[in-house]
DNA sequence: ATCGTCTTTACAAACTTTTTATGAACCCTT
DNA sequence: AAGGGTTCATAAAAAGTTTGTAAAGACGAT
């Protein structure tokens, strides 16, 4: 793909269509927009764009009825716009495979990081992932095999869950991660509501792979909804 | 040449020179090792080596002034390590002359593949890892026709079981072994349970390898696991 | 029958996971 | 801007497994 990534836009608000539309055009995007998430599918099977972003609430097909059909057939990266309190509609969403959200009002800039990040994660170099035997993402070093892991050149020790657990925070890098799907992921989907263990778990992580686990750099908490994991915090950078 | 192949490592960070020492080692390779490229060269000449193992970045003469000066003598097969977008770098080595190249950070057994690929392609001994007749590792040394072990020097005597556990440990150094792979190595797949065999054999090994089988220095527990075993603990471990 | 080895059993010590409790942080409503 | 209700972070106790070790029983070879 020797051309612009192309982003479709699926929003039933015209006035924020545009101001999408003319936010990423000009950092270089190929941008096209649909109304509700039945044009949005049409347009995803013309076009099939690198990215999709959508909102939550539009007539005919919703975004979460979207991101459910995208993912019937396409790893594309989903970004879902949503109003404030939105969030059970949120977390569904994110259960459903979108990659992130944002929370209107957003700043285009903010928007434009989490495309780059959501852009970059899908161009990745996926590469052997089920039989790399060795991660290495940002200051995270990990061998499956020896179970040995360095964090900016520092060995450190973790129980069999904290590793499942950093493992799997590592190959999800910058995704938002419900609880739910965190919980099914590490200890099966009876316990899906167990957040306490998610809360003790990712503390205990945090004492042993932060420089100050009071203001966490790697494992980032995305209230009322998950964490998020950032291997490499510098990149990322929003603001 | 009857013996074991000859592997020069050249390398300044102790860390890495010693997992490959023993990794090397365990699989039947006969490994000396040199700081930087100058201390390189003499080993070289002194030792003539099969095969040249060497990391980019190093004091005095480095990875690309080595390439030079052994091809300028030699036509031993070189394998150049280097870090991550070390590109540039790593074509250069290439042009120089070596063979091959790993990226860092890179599991052992993809090392190995090419270590066999590089003294295959150089007619050199084709002898075959499986087949290598003495195991020396760090601290033990094992006879494996004779069936005869020491450990620091020291002759020690070994039941069937233990000998072929022991064996197992030193082929497959620093990796974490779980119950159910030594289990199903050393009495088969029906006996991937009984995690009380385990126990027991580790434990009488342990009493007669270990300096204080209190306190384990070569076979370690990991905990809900399996056992990790490291065939020359000169790192203090990290608690 | 004896010896060496492997298998089985038992229990305390060590370690991880789960549970509980408390104060701080966060979101929504007023 | 303030308050109520949730959720989050953290420490620590409780519960549950696994591990280390000794020792007894079983088996086969000499």
């Amino acid at each position: 793909m020797t051309d612009q990534p192309r982003i479709l836009v699926v929003d039933d608000e015209p006035q924020l269509t545009r101001v999408l539309r003319t936010g990423l055009k000009s950092r270089g995007y190929d941008v096209r927009a649909a109304a509700d998430g039945l044009a949005g599918l049409e347009a995803f099977n013309d076009w099939h764009p690198d990215l999709v972003i959508t909102d939550l609430a539009m007539p005919n097909v919703d975004g979460l009825e979207l991101c459910r059909r995208l993912r019937a057939i396409s790893q594309v990266p989903i970004i879902v716009l949503s109003a404030k309190g939105e969030e059970k509609t949120k977390v569904e969403a994110l259960d459903l495979g979108a990659d992130d959200f944002v929370t209107k009002p957003f700043g285009i800039d903010e928007l434009l990081a989490r495309v780059r990040a959501s852009l970059r994660r899908a161009n990745a170099p996926p590469i052997n992932e089920a039989t790399a035997t060795v991660l290495d993402s940002g200051d995270f070093h990990v061998d499956l095999e020896s179970r040995e892991i360095t964090v900016s050149g520092k060995a450190i020790h973790l129980t069999p869950k904290e590793f499942d657990l950093l493992v799997y925070f590592i190959r999800h890098s910058g995704k938002v991660l419900t609880h739910r799907t965190l919980l099914a992921a590490l200890w099966g989907g009876n316990y899906v509501e167990q957040n306490e263990y998610l809360r003790v778990f990712v503390g205990n992580l945090r004492k042993k792979i932060e420089p100050d686990a009071a203001t966490p750099r790697y494992i980032l908490t995305e209230p009322w909804i998950g964490y998020r994991f950032d291997p490499d915090p510098q990149i990322t950078q929003i603001k």
